[in-house]
DNA sequence: TTGACTGCAAAAACTTTGCAACGTC
DNA sequence: GACGTTGCAAAGTTTTTGCAGTCAA
């Protein structure tokens, strides 16, 4: 079984925060990569195009796989390296939902901070600032600045949280 | 969430058995691995004993090498079995602190969540009620039910937010 | 006695590293 | 042409599995 990233549920918060990289295209993307001294190859290329095709953060191994399997994509060696160096330079990010391989997304637009279901695997995305009442509560309590960018919240999704009743 | 590809057994966030009462010593802990029709080896023990010494999580190479490394302890695969066996029952619980090897516990007098940082990687154990605020919060918000037994809140603990300055 | 459990070995899953050849600037 | 990047191979880390012998009930 795969984990099947890339299925967002009901979007809570769709609403695109402010930009913070402006990457919001592949040349954009380049654009960046060039500004800070990347070469620009192919593998490159690649690892970008199914990044921006995604509609969520995908496994390397997906990444190395290509666009639906389709495109003889890149080693997967070089996949981690270059998924490494965007990450170093801020284009993109990855997170841990659960077990399994980490999962990679362009960080267009800003900061996702998530909430995934442990049951369905299901996973929200939301801009920072909504998440920021809950930061603060934990901020005041406990001391810690809490962050959900790279490890998220889990717990049950509404869906799953019917399913299971009450209790639990 | 539930990652598994041909891999049973590693099922994260299927509905465990209800709570352990009150596991506070090998006695009761050997009472429910009996009630539950396991058979009390020498590794078993070893394993309990280690994470009845301990002071925190261990991770299952700790346990391997046994307590402080003075015990000859059983073999690792054998306490990878013998720890899913026990989580089975109930009887300890494991949480991911940060990357590395996933940690295990006691499920001591109910279960523990988890604040940790990830700069210094000190966590702050917490009894669930203790975070039924910040649940009840995130519910009401998404609709998620969220638990931090099994992936803890992480984020900069006070000294470290102390440490980095105001921003982030 | 029986079959659950063990230790050992091997392998799977995910990620990193070394190195010679290649391709971008 | 220089050197950053690639693909291949190998290894590292964490966890799981197969198997024959062992031991708890």
């Amino acid at each position: 079984m795969e984990y099947a990233p890339g299925r967002p549920g009901t979007a809570v918060g769709e609403q695109r925060p402010a930009a913070v990289l402006e990457v919001n295209d592949l040349h954009a993307a380049i654009a960046l990569m060039r500004g800070r001294g990347m070469r620009v190859s192919a593998a490159r290329r690649l690892v970008l195009e199914a990044l921006l095709a995604a509609d969520g953060p995908m496994s390397a191994e997906q990444i190395a796989a290509g666009i639906g399997g389709r495109v003889p994509c890149s080693d997967l060696a070089s996949v981690y390296r270059n998924l490494q160096a965007f990450e170093d330079i801020g284009l993109i990010r990855h997170v841990h939902l659960g077990h399994g391989p980490g999962l990679h997304a362009l960080a267009i637009a800003g900061e996702r901070e998530y909430l995934t279901c442990e049951r369905c695997a299901d996973f929200l995305p939301l801009a920072p600032s909504e998440l920021d009442p809950v930061r603060e509560l934990i901020e005041c309590r406990f001391g810690y600045r809490a962050s959900f960018t790279h490890f998220p919240i889990v717990g049950l999704c509404p869906s799953c949280v019917e399913a299971v009743g009450g209790d639990r």
